[in-house]
DNA sequence: TTGACATATAACTATATAGACATATAATCG
DNA sequence: CGATTATATGTCTATATAGTTATATGTCAA
């Protein structure tokens, strides 16, 4: 079996930091998709297959004005993405890491007999 | 060019689903691979591939006890996602979506007027 | 030492890319 | 219509898997 497919779901296709990079341009607002070539320096072709794959999972909506297609960002999809690793702020975050309050308080402890 | 390699950062090493399963085991404490067999019902093989891909990016460390190798979280490496993504929490959540508060509260203003 | 247990690694398959280049589709303008 | 602009798609290459099966490595026990 080979990888799952990057429009699998947003953990797939947010894993490709370009288009992390789209989606953080995105972010500002509404663009066409050769605004997404000329800011983030990418062909034209290579935008449109990202582009494409953020649609699939839910990322951009399309909105055709002319011969212009303006994509925006939605990011509902990357809700799974959050709850899930929030659950491991505490691994990182002193502020959440009961152990490390503990310890902290004993060192000070120890510090005040000496 | 082929896909990033799942070993390049947290955010790739998350996207297989097994491998989030593996880090929410371990979230539990610390076990040995056999324990991560059982409980995941995957072959031993499959786990130990999984848990290198974990090794490598830094999403989990060993500790040798006799024949066994104890595997532990080490969340930290989860943090740039979490920090990527939070940015993102305004376009689901409506408590951070001010067009949204200010809908309501028209809402509100208008049913006071019937 | 021999054997049983725990884990890692090797070999193999099927498949899905990211990116480049060339080309097709489609809309607008003169 | 014909030319230009905006975007999408097809083709090709190199490569990196996830999973299976078989085997190697390493550790303890009798």
């Amino acid at each position: 079996m080979a990888r799952a497919a990057t429009t699998t779901d947003a953990f797939n296709a947010v894993a490709e930091p370009r288009r992390r990079q789209i989606l953080d341009l995105l972010a500002g607002g509404e663009r066409p998709v050769n605004d997404v070539v000329a800011v983030l320096g990418m062909t034209q072709p290579l935008v449109s297959k990202h582009l494409k794959v953020l649609r699939e999972v839910g990322l951009v909506t399309v909105r055709d004005i002319g011969r212009q297609r303006m994509y925006s960002l939605n990011g509902q999809p990357l809700k799974p993405i959050h709850d899930w690793v929030r659950g491991y702020e505490a691994s990182w975050s002193r502020r959440f890491d009961r152990l490390d309050d503990v310890l902290e308080e004993l060192q000070e402890l120890k510090e005040k007999e000496d």
